[in-house]
DNA sequence: TAGATTGTTAATCGATTAACAATC
DNA sequence: TAGATTGTTAATCGATTAACAATC
């Protein structure tokens, strides 16, 4: 392996692109740790550490905000395009479909399916739905290998198979079910309901805080 | 504060909550923490760990699946509703509007918010769209605590900054960019194109090892 | 040169795993 | 009772922070 980051890095070098791509259109050249750290809510040396690992750094100046990013899209693989089936247009894949920021991270989404088939024809965004049971077939294919489940949770498990089947071996799963697949295959889950639930414990925390609080004053 | 749970745990039990709620419809009464472990794929005694909080488990037999979710269910705060704006109602905004298992966390969107006023007047979910002026004055009078941004990266910093003055106090911030606020206001990042990067990396990172694999095969 | 800022090492902190006694 | 399974302690691992020397 060339790059074998700790799982940590990974996930904030997505944050650092985004950060360096609002200072590069600002015209920014430059940026120090402690400026890219407070915009992160992260400790300076953390972020030295993550962005050692690029080795993109000029002492006295800072980061080259061009040149690091452009070391993160290729740590990323977000110049090499990866072709998705989407699986589930209903609201949110609809909204995927016609959101146009994931080409930017090397993901072109080429076909819809859907077993509803008052839907089958439409097209959005650069994808045309088709009827579900053409996934096999149209997968082995154009050898597609990335998946995205935004189907209701009940049927993802086995959308998930077909798909392991047909061929995908990485899937990013909206669906709020933990898939059962073989290990080979790659999975993210985006459950937005548990995102909603860490919110609403802090929430909840920080009105518990609160009431003790003013218990507390004399 | 009554529980003040490690993160990491309570970033799991949303998810222990989806699985026991899967369990609970297939009628299951008890559930083992190695059941559990293999279908997260975690650790059992990590799962012991989690749960020994909830104070739910019962030895010999494993946990109570409905009395668990329902701890769960208490600790994120899930029974309480909370009312929140949306604002920014194009394609990631209608889906969210239009999803219905929010509710089962607690979230109630009651208005949603938008420049365009052509939008202005349509009905998504249980939610009307309002001109985006009238949030501040509604926000006030309606007590509202909980903002969520769906509108595109480079008006969400000021749609953030209203929301604040306003007396919204938790964003659910679904732009990519990291917001700066006061210091007590909670905010949650939903990142999609993160979790993408995400994904990309690790799908990239197989390619290189089973090339270099081949490779090292004589 | 002096000063700012990185890169890196050691120290700390928190999360996970392993092991096993407690118990139903 | 014997066996299964939790709850909990100690050990390990990985991630973050603090400190400072290297350097442009």
């Amino acid at each position: 392996m060339v790059h074998c980051l700790p799982a940590a890095t990974v996930s904030r070098l997505p944050l650092y692109h985004q950060i360096l791509k609002s200072l590069l259109d600002r015209g920014r050249d430059f940026v120090s740790s402690d400026t890219l750290a407070k915009l992160m809510s992260i400790d300076p040396s953390l972020v030295r550490k993550d962005l050692a690992s690029l080795g993109s750094g000029t002492q006295r100046l800072g980061y080259h905000v061009a040149t690091t990013m452009a070391s993160i899209e290729t740590i990323l693989g977000m110049r090499n395009t990866k072709e998705a089936f989407l699986v589930g247009v209903g609201s949110l894949g609809r909204a995927l479909l016609a959101y146009r920021g994931f080409c930017d991270y090397g993901l072109k989404i080429v076909a819809a399916f859907d077993t509803d088939n008052s839907k089958v024809g439409q097209t959005i965004g650069d994808a045309k739905v088709m009827a579900a049971e053409k996934l096999p077939g149209l997968a082995r294919r154009l050898g597609i290998r990335m998946g995205i489940i935004t189907v209701p949770a009940g049927v993802a498990q086995h959308v998930a198979e077909v798909m392991v089947e047909s061929g995908i071996t990485a899937i990013w799963n909206f669906a709020p079910v933990m898939l059962e697949v073989p290990e080979f295959v790659l999975i993210r889950n985006e459950n937005l309901a548990a995102g909603l639930a860490r919110l609403s414990y802090d929430y909840e925390q920080r009105l518990n805080n609160t009431k003790e609080g003013e218990g507390e004053q004399p």
